[in-house]
DNA sequence: TACTATTTGTACGTATGTATT
DNA sequence: TAATACATACGTACAAATAGT
């Protein structure tokens, strides 16, 4: 007679024609190595030609389970390394009338960051132009930023302002390193968001590159315009939240 | 001596050891498909064999290149049927003080649907109980509504009503369709939203199966809790949003 | 620097299952 | 029922990245 129970609970094994995919049960079966505890402190799994043995299962099955995995945002991959669990809280971000990067992350992060990568004098846009309420092919202020928390990057963005405006915004942006603290230095003490509209999509590469995300992640797309107390456009923007790493919080008190 | 450019731009072939994987070209080759106009008018695509032959690879690495477009939401494949490009506009959903189904997506369709799946009496856990402001184990009224717009499921909600207030409100939704002609009948007249979470993620299987998805898409996640004139909470919801099919606009005004 | 072992990524081939028409 | 087309799974081989010797 066999006993039941005599041993730590073992999980079923991988059957075969049952109605469910191999690879969905593996996926399953990875997923609870997290909480179940058995697995390294660094969060590593084993190697896929092993977990392959473990489950009777060939390679590529094991892959295609883990690749599910990683789309959902539970492992990440590191071609040549490994494959670990990821987990990390994300950040809250308030959106509402006042936005403000460092503001609204404070006390969340112990370094909070705002770096301008690129800029450029440019034509509008048609939406660029609808945004700041000026015409089309009228000269702006082109600003790629990224924003880090801790030294990680959580959002990319790109902002327009009109150059009749604010000529000067991009350096005084270097030299703030705050789109709030550059407007101040050019006059606008205040400006408040007037709209925001709010889009999910899979990361472009250019996302994965910026936002150092893995192929599959998301992102969450933030566009808006900032006005002067007066109601003028001063910066149409659109910032690209890793989703991973950052909630977005609407107030509307 | 050939005469080059005699015929329509020719792509160029695909390249092996280019440093670019060949999922990732021939990837690349089919969503510039759409913009080209070389597709049948009901946005299908050649089955992947013969996708395969034409571009002189085989048909995994197709398929490689269309799951790939299929979790950026280019594509969308339909077992026995076959792959199809996706391009719809997406709803505008106001998420502010007045958040509320019908009225947020007026106008932007023809018919608008709210129905309820599912309702039960069961005891708050912490989040709920947090949220409304009541004890945990608490009595609470569980809804799961599925939001329709033409008749396509855009959105799928799950709220939490304290039992002892509104005892009534399952019924009440069910013979008035929404959750403001509910409350008002049961002598609520107005409520207002307190705040919102926003995340993304990829859609489980349930939001799959009810929002009529396919695999890695992505759902937009709104979690809030509406409060009565005397700011005291009445609804606890999380809904889960088609990111395909609906963007949030929030008005900070 | 060069070499090697380990590990993930890409690509091919083949067979069978399952859903749609 | 049959044909078509996507889904799953196995096997094999080699490329590319990483880490250590």
């Amino acid at each position: 007679m066999t006993v039941a129970g005599a041993e730590p609970t073992q999980d079923a094994a991988i059957r075969r024609n049952s109605g469910v995919s191999l690879w969905r049960q593996i996926s399953d079966r990875i997923r609870r190595l997290e909480t179940d505890g058995q697995l390294d402190p660094d969060g590593r799994l084993p190697p896929e030609f092993r977990l392959a043995e473990q489950f009777g299962v060939n390679r590529h099955t094991v892959r295609s389970a883990i690749s599910h995995l990683v789309q959902e945002g539970v492992l990440r991959t590191e071609q040549g390394r490994g494959t670990f669990f990821r987990s990390r809280p994300r950040l809250a971000y308030p959106i509402g009338r006042r936005t403000r990067f460092s503001a609204g992350l404070e006390g969340q992060a112990s370094t909070l960051q705002m770096v301008l990568v690129e800029s450029a004098t440019i034509r509008a846009d048609e939406r660029v132009a609808v945004g700041l309420n000026i015409e089309v092919a009228a000269t702006v202020i082109w600003l790629r930023t990224i924003g880090l928390a801790d030294g990680e990057p959580v959002s990319t963005a790109e902002s327009w302002f009109p150059a009749d405006r604010l000529p000067g915004i991009a350096d005084a942006f270097r030299r703030t390193g705050s789109v709030t603290a550059a407007l101040s230095l050019l006059g606008i003490d205040d400006y408040t968001r007037r709209a925001t509209t709010l889009t999910a999509t899979h990361a472009s590469d250019d996302d994965l590159a910026r936002l150092k995300l893995a192929p599959g992640a998301i992102v969450l797309v933030a566009v808006g315009v900032n006005v002067d107390p007066d109601g003028r456009p001063i910066q149409y923007s659109e910032t690209r939240f890793s989703a991973d790493r950052i909630e977005l919080t609407i107030e509307s008190a």
